[in-house]
DNA sequence: GTAAACATTTGGTCCTACATTTTTGGCCCT
DNA sequence: AGGGCCAAAAATGTAGGACCAAATGTTTAC
Protein backbone atom coordinates (compact mmCIF):
# COMPACT_ATOMS: atom_id res chain seq x y z
CA UNK A 1 0.00 0.00 0.00
CA UNK A 2 1.83 3.01 -1.28
CA UNK A 3 0.99 6.29 0.40
CA UNK A 4 1.16 9.42 -1.69
CA UNK A 5 2.92 12.51 -0.53
CA UNK A 6 0.53 15.39 0.08
CA UNK A 7 1.07 18.37 -2.16
CA UNK A 8 2.19 21.41 -0.30
CA UNK A 9 1.13 24.36 -2.32
CA UNK A 10 3.36 27.09 -1.20
CA UNK A 11 1.95 30.40 -0.27
CA UNK A 12 4.04 33.17 -1.72
CA UNK A 13 5.20 34.30 1.69
CA UNK A 14 6.56 30.84 2.47
CA UNK A 15 8.44 30.82 -0.80
CA UNK A 16 10.04 34.17 -0.13
CA UNK A 17 10.84 33.26 3.45
CA UNK A 18 12.41 29.98 2.39
CA UNK A 19 14.57 31.63 -0.22
CA UNK A 20 15.77 34.37 2.08
CA UNK A 21 16.46 31.94 4.89
CA UNK A 22 18.39 29.60 2.67
CA UNK A 23 20.41 32.47 1.26
CA UNK A 24 21.37 33.52 4.75
CA UNK A 25 22.20 30.02 5.95
CA UNK A 26 24.25 29.46 2.82
CA UNK A 27 26.19 32.60 3.55
CA UNK A 28 25.07 34.60 0.55
CA UNK A 29 24.34 37.32 3.06
CA UNK A 30 26.84 37.20 5.82
CA UNK A 31 26.76 38.56 9.31
CA UNK A 32 26.29 42.31 9.23
CA UNK A 33 25.26 42.39 5.60
CA UNK A 34 22.10 44.18 4.67
CA UNK A 35 19.42 42.45 2.67
CA UNK A 36 17.95 44.44 -0.20
CA UNK A 37 15.28 46.92 0.84
CA UNK A 38 11.65 45.89 0.93
CA UNK A 39 10.95 47.72 -2.30
CA UNK A 40 13.80 46.01 -4.10
CA UNK A 41 12.78 42.58 -2.90
CA UNK A 42 9.25 43.37 -3.98
CA UNK A 43 10.55 43.78 -7.50
CA UNK A 44 12.97 40.86 -7.48
CA UNK A 45 10.40 38.38 -6.20
CA UNK A 46 7.60 40.06 -8.08
CA UNK A 47 5.26 39.96 -5.12
CA UNK A 48 3.50 42.60 -3.11
CA UNK A 49 5.29 44.46 -0.40
CA UNK A 50 3.13 42.89 2.30
CA UNK A 51 4.44 39.47 1.37
CA UNK A 52 8.02 40.63 1.62
CA UNK A 53 7.36 42.32 4.93
CA UNK A 54 5.82 39.20 6.44
CA UNK A 55 8.76 37.11 5.34
CA UNK A 56 11.27 39.55 6.80
CA UNK A 57 9.21 39.73 9.95
CA UNK A 58 9.47 35.97 10.26
CA UNK A 59 13.23 36.22 9.95
CA UNK A 60 13.22 38.84 12.64
CA UNK A 61 11.27 36.83 15.19
CA UNK A 62 13.53 33.86 14.63
CA UNK A 63 16.44 36.13 15.42
CA UNK A 64 18.14 35.90 12.04
CA UNK A 65 17.96 39.56 11.13
CA UNK A 66 17.72 42.87 12.89
CA UNK A 67 15.76 45.71 11.40
CA UNK A 68 16.77 49.33 11.37
CA UNK A 69 15.02 52.30 9.95
CA UNK A 70 16.15 55.22 7.89
CA UNK A 71 18.65 55.33 5.05
CA UNK A 72 21.42 52.96 5.91
CA UNK A 73 18.46 51.08 7.39
CA UNK A 74 17.12 47.72 6.39
CA UNK A 75 17.30 44.10 7.50
CA UNK A 76 20.76 43.21 8.77
CA UNK A 77 21.85 39.64 9.19
CA UNK A 78 22.56 38.92 12.80
CA UNK A 79 25.11 36.52 14.07
CA UNK A 80 23.21 33.29 14.33
CA UNK A 81 23.02 32.75 18.00
CA UNK A 82 21.07 30.96 20.63
CA UNK A 83 18.15 33.33 20.67
CA UNK A 84 15.71 30.69 19.50
CA UNK A 85 16.68 28.29 22.25
CA UNK A 86 16.31 31.18 24.60
CA UNK A 87 12.77 32.10 23.68
CA UNK A 88 11.99 28.42 23.28
CA UNK A 89 12.85 27.67 26.90
CA UNK A 90 11.19 30.85 28.03
CA UNK A 91 7.92 30.14 26.26
CA UNK A 92 7.85 26.64 27.66
CA UNK A 93 8.28 27.93 31.18
CA UNK A 94 5.84 30.80 31.01
CA UNK A 95 3.15 28.59 29.53
CA UNK A 96 3.47 26.37 32.58
CA UNK A 97 4.91 23.51 30.61
CA UNK A 98 8.02 23.54 32.78
CA UNK A 99 8.51 23.83 36.49
CA UNK A 100 11.43 25.50 38.18
CA UNK A 101 12.44 22.10 39.48
CA UNK A 102 12.79 20.66 36.01
CA UNK A 103 14.88 23.57 34.83
CA UNK A 104 17.13 23.33 37.87
CA UNK A 105 17.58 19.59 37.55
CA UNK A 106 18.77 19.92 33.98
CA UNK A 107 21.12 22.68 34.92
CA UNK A 108 22.49 20.71 37.83
CA UNK A 109 23.18 17.83 35.52
CA UNK A 110 24.80 19.76 32.70
CA UNK A 111 26.89 22.42 34.36
CA UNK A 112 29.27 20.16 36.24
CA UNK A 113 30.15 18.49 32.96
CA UNK A 114 30.64 21.89 31.37
CA UNK A 115 32.96 22.88 34.19
CA UNK A 116 34.90 19.67 33.70
CA UNK A 117 35.30 20.30 30.01
CA UNK A 118 36.27 23.89 30.69
CA UNK A 119 39.09 22.79 32.94
CA UNK A 120 40.47 20.77 30.05
CA UNK A 121 40.66 23.85 27.88
CA UNK A 122 42.26 26.34 30.22
CA UNK A 123 44.71 28.78 28.67
CA UNK A 124 46.07 32.24 29.38
CA UNK A 125 43.29 34.15 27.72
CA UNK A 126 40.57 32.34 29.58
CA UNK A 127 42.63 32.50 32.75
CA UNK A 128 42.59 36.25 32.56
CA UNK A 129 38.90 36.44 31.78
CA UNK A 130 38.01 34.23 34.69
CA UNK A 131 40.16 36.13 37.13
CA UNK A 132 38.73 39.53 36.26
CA UNK A 133 35.19 38.13 36.32
CA UNK A 134 35.78 36.68 39.73
CA UNK A 135 37.25 39.92 40.95
CA UNK A 136 34.26 41.91 39.75
CA UNK A 137 31.95 39.68 41.67
CA UNK A 138 33.33 41.06 44.89
CA UNK A 139 32.96 44.69 43.87
CA UNK A 140 29.87 46.65 44.88
CA UNK A 141 26.93 46.63 42.50
CA UNK A 142 24.67 49.40 41.28
CA UNK A 143 21.43 47.56 40.70
CA UNK A 144 19.98 44.09 41.14
CA UNK A 145 20.37 43.64 37.42
CA UNK A 146 24.01 44.60 37.64
CA UNK A 147 24.52 42.08 40.39
CA UNK A 148 22.89 39.34 38.40
CA UNK A 149 25.07 40.15 35.47
CA UNK A 150 28.20 39.97 37.58
CA UNK A 151 27.18 36.67 39.10
CA UNK A 152 26.44 34.99 35.80
CA UNK A 153 29.58 36.04 33.99
CA UNK A 154 31.61 33.13 35.27
CA UNK A 155 29.01 30.69 34.04
CA UNK A 156 29.06 32.23 30.60
CA UNK A 157 32.82 32.05 30.39
CA UNK A 158 32.89 28.43 31.45
CA UNK A 159 30.20 27.62 28.91
CA UNK A 160 32.25 29.23 26.20
CA UNK A 161 35.35 27.44 27.39
CA UNK A 162 33.81 24.00 27.26
CA UNK A 163 34.31 23.96 23.51
CA UNK A 164 30.90 22.57 22.63
CA UNK A 165 28.59 25.21 21.30
CA UNK A 166 25.50 23.15 21.88
CA UNK A 167 26.31 22.84 25.56
CA UNK A 168 27.11 26.52 25.50
CA UNK A 169 23.80 27.39 23.92
CA UNK A 170 21.82 25.33 26.35
CA UNK A 171 23.57 26.83 29.33
CA UNK A 172 23.06 30.33 28.01
CA UNK A 173 19.38 29.66 27.44
CA UNK A 174 18.91 28.17 30.88
CA UNK A 175 20.71 30.99 32.63
CA UNK A 176 18.72 33.50 30.67
CA UNK A 177 15.50 31.80 31.69
CA UNK A 178 16.61 31.69 35.30
CA UNK A 179 17.29 35.39 35.24
CA UNK A 180 13.95 36.06 33.66
CA UNK A 181 12.15 34.10 36.33
CA UNK A 182 13.96 35.95 39.05
CA UNK A 183 13.48 39.35 37.48
CA UNK A 184 9.81 38.63 36.86
CA UNK A 185 8.85 37.58 40.31
CA UNK A 186 11.59 37.69 42.85
CA UNK A 187 12.96 41.15 42.35
CA UNK A 188 14.22 41.46 45.87
CA UNK A 189 15.24 37.93 46.72
CA UNK A 190 18.81 37.86 45.65
CA UNK A 191 20.05 36.21 48.78
CA UNK A 192 20.29 33.05 46.76
CA UNK A 193 23.69 33.74 45.48
CA UNK A 194 26.44 34.78 47.81
CA UNK A 195 29.62 36.38 46.58
CA UNK A 196 32.41 33.86 46.84
CA UNK A 197 30.29 30.97 45.63
CA UNK A 198 32.34 30.69 42.48
CA UNK A 199 35.77 30.76 44.04
CA UNK A 200 36.28 27.02 44.31
CA UNK A 201 35.09 26.36 40.79
CA UNK A 202 37.31 28.93 39.19
CA UNK A 203 40.27 27.82 41.24
CA UNK A 204 39.88 24.26 40.01
CA UNK A 205 39.47 25.36 36.40
CA UNK A 206 42.51 27.59 36.64
CA UNK A 207 44.46 24.67 37.99
CA UNK A 208 43.30 22.62 35.03
CA UNK A 209 41.79 20.03 37.33
CA UNK A 210 38.70 18.57 35.64
CA UNK A 211 37.48 16.42 38.48
CA UNK A 212 37.75 19.15 41.07
CA UNK A 213 36.00 21.53 38.69
CA UNK A 214 33.17 19.13 38.16
CA UNK A 215 32.79 18.51 41.85
CA UNK A 216 32.91 22.18 42.83
CA UNK A 217 30.32 23.08 40.25
CA UNK A 218 28.12 20.22 41.37
CA UNK A 219 28.15 21.59 44.90
CA UNK A 220 27.41 25.12 43.79
CA UNK A 221 24.69 23.90 41.49
CA UNK A 222 23.13 21.95 44.32
CA UNK A 223 23.10 24.86 46.72
CA UNK A 224 21.74 27.40 44.31
CA UNK A 225 19.27 25.04 42.69
CA UNK A 226 17.72 23.80 45.88
CA UNK A 227 17.29 27.32 47.22
CA UNK A 228 15.73 28.27 43.92
CA UNK A 229 13.32 25.38 43.97
CA UNK A 230 12.35 26.26 47.50
CA UNK A 231 11.53 29.79 46.41
CA UNK A 232 9.47 28.39 43.58
CA UNK A 233 7.33 26.52 46.05
CA UNK A 234 6.62 29.53 48.23
CA UNK A 235 5.86 31.33 45.01
CA UNK A 236 3.09 28.99 44.06
CA UNK A 237 1.27 29.86 47.24
CA UNK A 238 1.01 33.45 46.21
CA UNK A 239 -1.74 34.75 43.95
CA UNK A 240 -0.60 35.11 40.37
CA UNK A 241 0.74 38.57 39.75
CA UNK A 242 -1.17 40.91 37.46
CA UNK B 1 24.34 57.96 39.65
CA UNK B 2 20.86 56.96 38.66
CA UNK B 3 20.48 55.65 35.14
CA UNK B 4 17.23 56.32 33.35
CA UNK B 5 15.36 53.58 31.60
CA UNK B 6 15.33 54.09 27.85
CA UNK B 7 11.90 54.61 26.36
CA UNK B 8 10.86 51.80 24.13
CA UNK B 9 8.49 53.23 21.65
CA UNK B 10 6.50 50.30 20.63
CA UNK B 11 5.73 49.74 17.05
CA UNK B 12 2.10 48.77 16.74
CA UNK B 13 2.92 45.30 15.55
CA UNK B 14 4.98 44.61 18.66
CA UNK B 15 2.12 45.74 20.85
CA UNK B 16 -0.37 43.49 19.14
CA UNK B 17 2.03 40.57 19.15
CA UNK B 18 2.79 41.02 22.82
CA UNK B 19 -0.86 41.17 23.76
CA UNK B 20 -1.81 38.12 21.74
CA UNK B 21 1.15 36.15 23.02
CA UNK B 22 0.42 37.02 26.61
CA UNK B 23 -3.23 36.11 26.18
CA UNK B 24 -2.23 32.72 24.85
CA UNK B 25 0.37 32.05 27.51
CA UNK B 26 -2.09 33.11 30.17
CA UNK B 27 -4.58 30.65 28.83
CA UNK B 28 -7.18 33.13 27.64
CA UNK B 29 -7.10 31.19 24.41
CA UNK B 30 -6.50 27.56 25.11
CA UNK B 31 -5.24 24.79 22.94
CA UNK B 32 -7.49 24.34 19.93
CA UNK B 33 -9.27 27.64 20.41
CA UNK B 34 -9.53 30.02 17.51
CA UNK B 35 -8.41 33.58 17.83
CA UNK B 36 -10.75 36.23 16.44
CA UNK B 37 -10.48 36.71 12.70
CA UNK B 38 -8.07 39.23 11.25
CA UNK B 39 -10.88 41.67 10.57
CA UNK B 40 -12.18 41.43 14.10
CA UNK B 41 -8.74 41.95 15.59
CA UNK B 42 -8.29 44.87 13.24
CA UNK B 43 -11.30 46.50 14.88
CA UNK B 44 -10.50 45.52 18.45
CA UNK B 45 -6.92 46.79 18.29
CA UNK B 46 -7.85 49.63 15.98
CA UNK B 47 -4.93 49.01 13.68
CA UNK B 48 -4.61 48.09 10.05
CA UNK B 49 -5.02 44.56 8.88
CA UNK B 50 -1.39 44.33 7.83
CA UNK B 51 -0.29 44.90 11.40
CA UNK B 52 -2.55 42.16 12.67
CA UNK B 53 -1.33 39.81 9.96
CA UNK B 54 2.30 40.38 10.84
CA UNK B 55 1.63 39.71 14.48
CA UNK B 56 -0.24 36.51 13.76
CA UNK B 57 2.47 35.49 11.35
CA UNK B 58 5.02 35.90 14.14
CA UNK B 59 2.93 33.64 16.34
CA UNK B 60 2.82 31.10 13.56
CA UNK B 61 6.56 31.13 13.06
CA UNK B 62 7.17 30.55 16.74
CA UNK B 63 4.82 27.60 16.59
CA UNK B 64 2.13 29.00 18.86
CA UNK B 65 -0.70 28.99 16.35
CA UNK B 66 -1.65 27.16 13.22
CA UNK B 67 -3.48 28.94 10.44
CA UNK B 68 -6.26 27.51 8.38
CA UNK B 69 -8.11 29.08 5.55
CA UNK B 70 -11.77 29.18 4.64
CA UNK B 71 -14.80 29.66 6.86
CA UNK B 72 -14.21 27.92 10.14
CA UNK B 73 -10.64 28.94 9.38
CA UNK B 74 -8.42 31.25 11.38
CA UNK B 75 -5.53 31.09 13.79
CA UNK B 76 -5.79 28.11 16.10
CA UNK B 77 -3.75 27.85 19.24
CA UNK B 78 -1.40 24.91 19.05
CA UNK B 79 -0.23 22.82 21.92
CA UNK B 80 2.91 24.53 23.05
CA UNK B 81 5.60 22.09 22.21
CA UNK B 82 9.27 21.82 21.51
CA UNK B 83 9.11 23.14 17.98
CA UNK B 84 11.20 26.18 18.76
CA UNK B 85 14.01 24.15 20.25
CA UNK B 86 13.79 21.98 17.22
CA UNK B 87 14.22 24.71 14.65
CA UNK B 88 16.70 26.39 16.97
CA UNK B 89 19.01 23.39 16.94
CA UNK B 90 18.42 22.88 13.26
CA UNK B 91 19.26 26.45 12.32
CA UNK B 92 22.43 26.31 14.38
CA UNK B 93 23.58 23.18 12.63
CA UNK B 94 22.71 24.16 9.10
CA UNK B 95 24.45 27.49 9.50
CA UNK B 96 27.62 25.63 10.36
CA UNK B 97 27.62 26.80 13.93
CA UNK B 98 27.51 23.22 15.15
CA UNK B 99 29.39 20.15 14.12
CA UNK B 100 28.07 16.64 14.19
CA UNK B 101 30.59 15.88 16.88
CA UNK B 102 29.21 18.53 19.20
CA UNK B 103 25.67 17.31 18.74
CA UNK B 104 26.70 13.74 19.37
CA UNK B 105 28.69 14.59 22.47
CA UNK B 106 25.73 16.33 24.04
CA UNK B 107 23.48 13.46 23.21
CA UNK B 108 25.93 10.95 24.60
CA UNK B 109 26.03 12.88 27.81
CA UNK B 110 22.33 13.41 28.27
CA UNK B 111 20.70 10.21 27.12
CA UNK B 112 22.25 7.87 29.68
CA UNK B 113 20.88 10.11 32.42
CA UNK B 114 17.50 10.10 30.72
CA UNK B 115 17.57 6.31 30.59
CA UNK B 116 18.46 6.21 34.26
CA UNK B 117 15.57 8.48 35.17
CA UNK B 118 13.26 6.47 32.95
CA UNK B 119 14.11 3.30 34.81
CA UNK B 120 13.00 5.01 38.00
CA UNK B 121 9.57 5.69 36.55
CA UNK B 122 8.69 2.36 35.02
CA UNK B 123 5.05 1.31 35.24
CA UNK B 124 2.67 -0.96 33.37
CA UNK B 125 1.65 1.58 30.76
CA UNK B 126 5.20 2.41 29.83
CA UNK B 127 6.15 -1.22 30.01
CA UNK B 128 3.62 -2.01 27.34
CA UNK B 129 4.69 0.89 25.15
CA UNK B 130 8.32 -0.10 25.32
CA UNK B 131 7.65 -3.72 24.54
CA UNK B 132 5.57 -3.00 21.47
CA UNK B 133 8.09 -0.43 20.26
CA UNK B 134 10.89 -2.91 20.65
CA UNK B 135 8.91 -5.54 18.84
CA UNK B 136 8.21 -3.25 15.91
CA UNK B 137 11.89 -2.60 15.51
CA UNK B 138 12.36 -6.15 14.37
CA UNK B 139 9.54 -6.06 11.85
CA UNK B 140 10.28 -5.28 8.20
CA UNK B 141 10.15 -1.67 7.15
CA UNK B 142 8.64 0.01 4.12
CA UNK B 143 10.92 2.98 3.63
CA UNK B 144 14.08 4.44 5.11
CA UNK B 145 11.89 6.98 6.81
CA UNK B 146 9.78 4.24 8.28
CA UNK B 147 12.87 2.52 9.61
CA UNK B 148 14.15 5.71 11.18
CA UNK B 149 10.81 6.22 12.84
CA UNK B 150 10.84 2.72 14.25
CA UNK B 151 14.37 3.09 15.55
CA UNK B 152 13.73 6.37 17.33
CA UNK B 153 10.50 5.40 19.02
CA UNK B 154 12.27 3.88 22.00
CA UNK B 155 14.25 7.06 22.54
CA UNK B 156 11.10 9.14 22.49
CA UNK B 157 9.39 6.89 24.99
CA UNK B 158 12.35 6.98 27.35
CA UNK B 159 12.49 10.77 27.05
CA UNK B 160 8.85 11.01 27.97
CA UNK B 161 9.34 8.58 30.83
CA UNK B 162 12.17 10.52 32.41
CA UNK B 163 9.66 12.93 33.90
CA UNK B 164 11.54 16.09 33.06
CA UNK B 165 10.05 17.90 30.12
CA UNK B 166 13.13 19.96 29.53
CA UNK B 167 15.23 16.85 29.12
CA UNK B 168 12.47 15.48 26.98
CA UNK B 169 12.41 18.54 24.77
CA UNK B 170 16.15 18.57 24.31
CA UNK B 171 16.23 14.91 23.40
CA UNK B 172 13.39 15.34 20.95
CA UNK B 173 15.13 18.27 19.34
CA UNK B 174 18.44 16.45 19.08
CA UNK B 175 16.90 13.33 17.61
CA UNK B 176 14.97 15.44 15.17
CA UNK B 177 18.14 17.17 14.11
CA UNK B 178 19.96 13.88 13.77
CA UNK B 179 17.24 12.57 11.52
CA UNK B 180 17.34 15.72 9.46
CA UNK B 181 21.07 15.42 8.95
CA UNK B 182 20.75 11.83 7.92
CA UNK B 183 17.83 12.45 5.62
CA UNK B 184 19.56 15.41 4.07
CA UNK B 185 22.82 13.76 3.20
CA UNK B 186 23.08 10.15 4.07
CA UNK B 187 19.91 8.75 2.59
CA UNK B 188 21.29 5.28 2.04
CA UNK B 189 23.66 4.87 4.94
CA UNK B 190 21.44 3.43 7.56
CA UNK B 191 23.87 0.77 8.58
CA UNK B 192 24.57 2.88 11.63
CA UNK B 193 21.78 1.45 13.63
CA UNK B 194 21.35 -2.26 13.89
CA UNK B 195 18.13 -3.82 15.04
CA UNK B 196 18.65 -5.17 18.52
CA UNK B 197 20.68 -2.21 19.67
CA UNK B 198 17.98 -1.19 22.08
CA UNK B 199 17.37 -4.53 23.67
CA UNK B 200 19.71 -4.15 26.62
CA UNK B 201 18.47 -0.66 27.43
CA UNK B 202 14.83 -1.56 27.41
CA UNK B 203 15.50 -4.67 29.41
CA UNK B 204 17.18 -2.65 32.13
CA UNK B 205 14.43 -0.05 32.17
CA UNK B 206 11.75 -2.72 32.35
CA UNK B 207 13.58 -4.24 35.26
CA UNK B 208 13.59 -0.84 36.94
CA UNK B 209 17.35 -0.89 37.20
CA UNK B 210 18.62 2.70 36.84
CA UNK B 211 22.33 1.95 36.80
CA UNK B 212 22.09 -0.80 34.22
CA UNK B 213 19.85 1.45 32.11
CA UNK B 214 22.34 4.27 32.26
CA UNK B 215 25.20 2.01 31.38
CA UNK B 216 23.41 0.31 28.48
CA UNK B 217 22.39 3.62 27.00
CA UNK B 218 25.91 4.92 27.39
CA UNK B 219 27.23 2.01 25.34
CA UNK B 220 24.59 2.42 22.66
CA UNK B 221 25.19 6.14 22.55
CA UNK B 222 28.89 5.58 22.17
CA UNK B 223 28.55 3.13 19.31
CA UNK B 224 26.03 5.11 17.35
CA UNK B 225 27.63 8.44 18.01
CA UNK B 226 31.12 7.43 16.99
CA UNK B 227 29.90 5.87 13.76
CA UNK B 228 27.93 9.02 13.10
CA UNK B 229 30.90 11.27 13.70
CA UNK B 230 32.97 9.13 11.40
CA UNK B 231 30.42 9.57 8.66
CA UNK B 232 30.44 13.29 9.26
CA UNK B 233 34.16 13.35 8.57
CA UNK B 234 33.93 11.48 5.29
CA UNK B 235 31.12 13.86 4.49
CA UNK B 236 33.28 16.90 4.78
CA UNK B 237 35.52 15.55 2.07
CA UNK B 238 32.69 15.59 -0.41
CA UNK B 239 31.72 18.67 -2.36
CA UNK B 240 28.76 20.50 -0.83
CA UNK B 241 25.54 19.22 -2.32
CA UNK B 242 23.45 21.53 -4.52
C1' DG C 1 31.54 77.99 11.42
C1' DT C 2 27.52 76.53 13.40
C1' DA C 3 22.95 75.45 13.51
C1' DA C 4 18.67 75.08 11.48
C1' DA C 5 15.85 73.63 7.51
C1' DC C 6 15.19 70.39 3.88
C1' DA C 7 15.40 66.27 1.05
C1' DT C 8 16.05 61.40 0.61
C1' DT C 9 15.97 56.72 1.76
C1' DT C 10 13.93 53.08 4.24
C1' DG C 11 10.89 50.83 7.37
C1' DG C 12 5.86 51.34 9.48
C1' DT C 13 0.92 51.97 8.87
C1' DC C 14 -3.41 52.42 6.53
C1' DC C 15 -6.79 51.46 3.02
C1' DT C 16 -9.20 49.15 -0.61
C1' DA C 17 -9.85 45.84 -3.93
C1' DC C 18 -9.44 41.32 -5.48
C1' DA C 19 -7.75 36.21 -5.41
C1' DT C 20 -7.78 31.73 -3.27
C1' DT C 21 -9.32 28.28 -0.27
C1' DT C 22 -12.70 25.72 2.11
C1' DT C 23 -17.14 24.95 4.13
C1' DT C 24 -22.02 25.06 3.81
C1' DG C 25 -26.18 24.58 1.75
C1' DG C 26 -29.25 24.46 -1.92
C1' DC C 27 -30.52 23.08 -6.44
C1' DC C 28 -30.91 19.85 -10.05
C1' DC C 29 -30.83 15.49 -12.00
C1' DT C 30 -31.58 10.82 -11.69
C1' DA D 1 -35.28 10.21 -1.91
C1' DG D 2 -30.42 10.33 -2.71
C1' DG D 3 -26.24 11.82 -4.66
C1' DG D 4 -23.52 14.88 -7.00
C1' DC D 5 -22.69 19.47 -8.80
C1' DC D 6 -22.57 24.39 -8.22
C1' DA D 7 -22.96 28.80 -6.07
C1' DA D 8 -22.64 31.72 -2.00
C1' DA D 9 -20.15 32.94 2.06
C1' DA D 10 -16.37 33.33 5.25
C1' DA D 11 -12.01 33.39 6.12
C1' DT D 12 -7.04 33.97 4.86
C1' DG D 13 -3.79 35.44 0.96
C1' DT D 14 -2.06 38.94 -2.40
C1' DA D 15 -1.79 43.34 -4.84
C1' DG D 16 -0.86 48.17 -5.11
C1' DG D 17 -0.87 52.77 -3.76
C1' DA D 18 -0.69 56.52 -0.46
C1' DC D 19 1.09 58.40 3.39
C1' DC D 20 3.54 58.51 8.21
C1' DA D 21 7.85 58.18 10.97
C1' DA D 22 12.66 57.84 11.62
C1' DA D 23 17.40 58.52 10.49
C1' DT D 24 20.92 60.31 7.66
C1' DG D 25 23.14 63.58 4.65
C1' DT D 26 23.05 68.04 2.35
C1' DT D 27 22.11 72.49 1.76
C1' DT D 28 21.10 76.96 3.35
C1' DA D 29 20.70 80.90 6.51
C1' DC D 30 22.68 83.39 10.01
Amino acid sequence: MHSFIPIKQSKATEEVLAQLKEAILRGVFKEGNKLPSERELTEQFNVSRGVVREAIRALQVTGMVEIKQGPLGGAFVKEISFGLLDTGFSDLYFSNRLTITEVVRVRQFIEPEVARLAALNINDEYRKKLETALQQEHEPFNSPDDLMKKLTTVHYILAEMCGNRLFEGMIIAIISLTRRIIRAQLEDLLILHKAGDHDDIVRAVLAGDPEAARKAMAIHSQNFGNAFIQLGKTLNDRPAST
